[in-house]
This record gives C-alpha cells, structure tokens and sequence, in this order.
DNA sequence: GTCTATAATATGATAGAC
DNA sequence: GTCTATCATATTATAGAC
C-alpha cells in the first residue's frame, strides 16, 4: 500500500475539476480536494508539489485537452456544417449537464490567485473553442470575419446562458439558447 | 469621535460591493473589507452584525435598489423604445466599466454560503433586469411571450459578454454585444 | 460608533515514518 | 506513493474600553 497509486492522474483530475468548477479557486478548500480524491492533504502535495495554485493549473490543462479532443477534433472530423454545429451542441449540454452545471473558465475568472498563470490557460481555452466555432461558420460560408464574430456571440450566448440558467435556477435559458447556436453559425436566421 | 459615523451607509455599500464583485464571496476576506471601508473588523461587525454574509446579503439588495433606480425607473419614464435600449446599453456600459469589471450577480453565485438567501436575491435581480427589458421588447411590437424571450436572450448576452471580455482580456466582445442590443429587443434584424 | 486585543477555528503547507 | 502529526498563518468573530 505504497508505492501504486490510489487514484490515477485522469480520475485524480477529473474530481478536483468538478470541485473547483462548482465553488471555483477561493471556495474549494485542501480538505474538500483531499475528500474528493480519496488522499491525504500530505498525499496531494506530492502529487502536485505547487498546491492548490498547481492543482487549478492542471485541471484547466486538463480542460484545455478535453477541448481538443471533444471539440475541435470532432468538429474537423465532421463534414456538414449543421452536423457540426450538433456535435458542439450535444458536448457542451453534456459537458454543463444542460444549464445547471457552471464553466470552470468562469469560475476560476475570479481567483484571488488570478494575477498568476490562471489568466493566459483561461484565453487559450477560450480562442481554442472560438478557432473551433469559426471553423464551422467560414465551412457555413462566411467570411473569416464575419465567421470570427459569430463565434464569438456564441461563446458569449454559452457562458452567459450558463450564468442566467444557474442565476434563475432553470435549464430552459440553456436550452433556449441551444436552438438558437444553428442560427448564429449557419446564417439561417 | 465614537458617536458619528466615519462612513455613510451608501458609502459602505460601495465600496463592499467593490470588493464581492472583484473577488466574489470566499475571494474577499474581512480584512479587506475593513481596509476598504476604513473600519475595524469589529466596527464591521457592528454594522453588520451576520457578518460577511449579512454585508453580502446588504450588497446585494444595494444592488436590487440600483436596478431599480438606474434601469428600471428610467426606462419607464422613457417612451421611444429605441431610447430605451440607448437608456440600458449606457447604464450597464458604466456598471460593467464597457466589460473590464464583472457583475456581482455572476461572482455570488459561486459562493460557498450559496445556499443561504443568495440565492433568492440574484434570483430577485435577474427577474428585475428580465422585466424591464421585456418592457422594451413589448413597447417595440412583441407579443409578451416572444418579448420575454427576447429579453432573456439579452440578459444572457450580457452575462456572457463580460465573461468573454473577461476571459479574453478585452472589451471588444462586450462593446461587439452592445450594438446587437437593439436588433434583438426592437426586431430590426 | 469605533477602537484594541484576543479568541477559536480553518487554511495552505511541510516533516518524516512506512 | 500514502500516511499521521504538526506548523505557521489567515480567517471569521467576539469582548470590553472609550
């Protein structure tokens, strides 16, 4: 009972992720980390010797890979721009389980810690899924401009749907917003 | 120099506001409410006997009152419903310091505390921004039901705009947000 | 109403055994 | 790699003087 680990780094990841996107940086303490992966707080250093600061960092690390690999890699396996818009569709309503659940880019937006490495992992998430939604608007037909600013308002629909459906304690902002995604992208408004 | 106030109370409110929409609930400690306000920690405790929460709860009705006053009052009192879109861009455009700063609402809702009253008051808030701008909405021709969900569709691109500008580093996003303001409540697209 | 002083607890973090 | 035990500090909060 020492020298395996208890918990693998994908498991260890993914539970300090669901942490620390529902109380975000300043709200999640060593003790909930270490009730949530099954170690000691001593055990938690060793596996990420900067603490809490280096635990946050990881998991949106962690985060910018799940972008990769359920965002933009099946996006660029997808022909039909409508499909692409599904599969973004169905990931992020998974992903935020329809509206009630909030985005760790927002949540770790406010650390006090903030002034540190947080700011330029979030921008990278961020443009990685704006790259990502332009994709599908220039295969819509749109200019690359006009393509970049439509994937904006649609990041800014998401995370602002997130807010206003947690805010009002109802999935149907989510939602509503979901129906409107193949407007914005495709043009057929 | 015991029995007068060294701050007013609107004053206070101000500035503890500040602070929770920076930081948010758990970022912001008492310390730093003290040296913000220019009172003790026990000066704050007599003014706000609940503690940090109760000066939450008291921001957040602070904030309740400002809705009221900036947004609501003015919209009422303002016919053109063109006008009225022009009274509430130039309000949250000064609130929200045209993106730079984040809504209070939104950095609350991730408090540990949450499910005390805090809840029930961004609820409260939500609603109110959600009724004045279906007032706009309906004034412009919109049956309510297609009114409401147009002014929910702004909120959620208000929310979602300072999250953007916020995560992105820049107040492009939100000014992008503002001008697609009076397409959605007037119809104009 | 504000202050100094202090308490009680929680927090992030480390030492050293196994 | 994980654990028990512990530390130093910061945190929320209170007592009592002025």
């Amino acid at each position: 009972m020492s020298r395996i680990k208890k918990i693998d780094d994908q498991e260890l990841l993914t539970r300090l992720f669901q942490l620390f996107r529902e109380y975000g940086f300043d709200g999640t303490s060593l003790t909930q980390l270490a009730e949530v992966s099954g170690l000691k707080k001593a055990s938690l250093y060793h596996r990420f010797p900067g603490g809490k600061e280096q635990m946050a960092e990881e998991v949106l690390a962690y985060t910018h890979q799940w972008i990769e690999d359920a965002i933009v890699g099946p996006i660029q396996n997808t022909h039909s721009p409508s499909r692409k818009v599904k599969v973004f569709s169905n990931e992020i309503a998974q992903l935020y389980d329809d509206g009630k659940k909030s985005c760790l880019l927002n949540m770790l937006l406010s650390a006090t810690q903030s002034g540190s490495s947080f700011t330029q992992s979030i921008r990278a998430a961020m443009k990685l899924l704006l790259d990502a939604l332009q994709n599908i608007a220039e295969g819509a037909g749109f200019t690359g401009k006009e393509a970049g600013i439509r994937a904006e308002q649609v990041l800014v629909e998401v995370q602002g749907a997130l807010v206003v459906s947690r805010g009002l304690g109802s999935a149907a902002p989510f939602k509503r917003m979901l129906k409107r995604l193949p407007g914005i992208l495709l043009g057929d408004e």
